[in-house]
DNA sequence: CTCCTTTATATTGTGCACAATTTAATAGCT
DNA sequence: AGCTATTAAATTGTGCACAATATAAAGGAG
């Protein structure tokens, strides 16, 4: 019982600009996985390293704008890279509504450990660099367009 | 105490192809969210009657291979939308091994409700479409690659 | 026919992701 | 100061996503 192919279908999945993008995110995760639980990350975890080896300490919602998350997805987490010793969260004393997140030495070391990461993953995208950079700045672009119109 | 910004810094947040992705992903999850809401959808779920729209009956692994989706995330997935009467799961007789995957009267009936969901989305792209569908084959290209290389 | 391997789906356990709500602190207004 | 509104983070509940494992059926070799 196989339905029609029209070319035309909007709803064909070939057709959808998000499937791409869901289905490149969900491989990506699974690409890096391996990698980084070496370094006892997840792939959202390794985020947040990022984000705190550019600029530490940050509040939980200046992380959150950097990642475009939230605090239910975001406090857990940092819970448990708490727990793992990458990080601590302390309430600022200027503003007790805020929570500052801060890396240990331990997370401050772990950047060293980690600068193989990114070649070792473009490597399985084999394109031309230039491409992949064309590609970035375009979801980037669509990125900021998407977080505009969410606010 | 923020850290220097070395702007060949392989792990510098902008520098990263897959992070957009990543957030591109959720950011589009999240719009499609109160629009599928009102047809009683998850984005995944929505994923899945494209599939089926296409073509059904499909297996487990048939759809899986479509959404690069493994049956850990598809088999509770399917049963929610067995229990929600938009398709039914059957041990195929041929071979007691694998899952039928077919659409009710009342999932086929769901496309024409749906027809309009893409439209109502990428109005929020307000971008040229001739760009956006360069975008899509671009992230297309790059799934396929990835889907290549993991197997 | 029996053993062994492979294949298809299901199950288990962990970690996001997010809407909705709650809690608590600050800011603003009069 | 007292009241209200706003803001920041945490909590709750649902639904993915996936690695690892389990279960069971099919296929194949001797």
């Amino acid at each position: 019982m196989t339905e029609d192919q029209h070319p035309d279908d909007p709803l064909r999945l070939d057709r959808q600009i998000c499937f791409p993008l869901y289905a490149a995110s969900n491989l990506i995760n699974r690409l890096y996985r391996p990698v980084l639980s070496k370094l006892g990350l997840t792939y959202p975890q390794y985020l947040v390293m990022l984000a705190l080896w550019e600029q530490a300490p940050r509040t939980v919602g200046a992380l959150g704008e950097a990642l475009y998350l939230d605090s239910g997805t975001l406090t857990p987490l940092l819970k448990r890279m708490e727990q793992a010793g990458l990080l601590t969260r302390k309430r600022d004393p200027e503003d007790e509504r805020r929570v500052q997140v801060d890396l240990t030495s331990e997370g401050r070391a772990l950047k060293a450990e980690a600068q193989r990461v990114p070649e070792t993953l473009t490597a399985g995208f084999e394109g031309d660099p230039a491409d992949v950079e064309k590609l970035r700045d375009s979801v980037q672009a669509l990125v900021a367009t998407l977080a505009k119109h969410q606010t």
